[in-house]
DNA sequence: TTTAGTGCAAAATGTTTGCACCTCT
DNA sequence: AGAGGTGCAAACATTTTGCACTAAA
């Protein structure tokens, strides 16, 4: 949180309530969260935060290089802080549970290939969807609920 | 595009013009298609191809495994037929340029972590942003445009 | 005080759907 | 004939923006 501080004064900006209970959302919730997800929860932080604040501040935050912007197959963004080390998701396909792994090998290889077409690598997203195969899925288990 | 024709028989839907004008667009152009860049070329082929037209058989396509869906970071769904071959994407933040690529050992070592999480891999995707290094990106030579 | 930020409500995008009419089979 | 398909326009879901008011610096 620190850092948002220090980028928004570098930047001659304000450092508002508004953003400091936004911050304060992101920074905790070590989650996939939608623009909504964020609004409630600065709410408790600061209960007038108004949607296009939410929306603002994450636009600022990815900016800043302090925030990512994930685009899964559902229609919504997410949003999860950018920590300095990277890692990528699998999702079940059918519960919607989101894991986070990174690998170096796969890493490594990606580098390389991207040499071998004459590129340097930015930045990517590896989303692998999968299933899950024990009974840990609570959608197994209960048969009853589709998910939202 | 038989196969498209097949999946249509075995379900008990219609061949229709539109549907094969848009099959045209899908299995002859080889790029990422939004919405409307198909609608368009299919309009070239039938002239009163409408959008949801366009939208519906591309969902029957991508629900058929005949095509696939994507979200890259820019707000518009792309579309893209689904050839055996699976491949994965290197996009240049600079001038736009897709290079498909395919990689054994990555696709291994991705199975290996998901079983490793008691996960089965269903699809994955796996886009790497990278930069043009030398001059063959157009971007680099005029310093004019920017891109869209 | 000055400049940026906020909330609201409206606008803009993009995706889906209802419906009356059309066309494959 | 009958089931499914089509185009249009309207409905939705989200994301963006304009503006009058408020609050950091």
């Amino acid at each position: 949180m620190e850092s948002f501080r220090n980028a928004i004064t570098e930047r001659n900006l304000k450092y508002t309530k508004q953003r400091d209970a936004i911050a304060k959302v992101v920074w905790r919730v070590e989650q996939h969260l939608t623009l909504d997800d964020i609004l409630r929860h600065s709410r408790e932080h600061h209960p007038s935060v108004g949607y296009a604040t939410v929306y603002r501040t994450m636009k600022l935050l990815v900016e800043c290089n302090l925030a990512i912007e994930h685009r899964f197959t559902d229609g919504q963004t997410r949003f999860e802080r950018h920590s300095q080390d990277h890692h990528d998701h699998m999702i079940c396909i059918t519960c919607g549970k989101i894991v986070e792994f990174e690998d170096d090998l796969i890493e490594d290889r990606q580098n390389t290939l991207a040499l071998e077409h004459g590129f340097k690598v930015v930045s990517h997203r590896h989303e692998v969807y999968v299933d899950c195969l024990d009974d840990d899925c609570p959608e197994k288990q209960a048969t009853s609920g589709g998910h939202s």
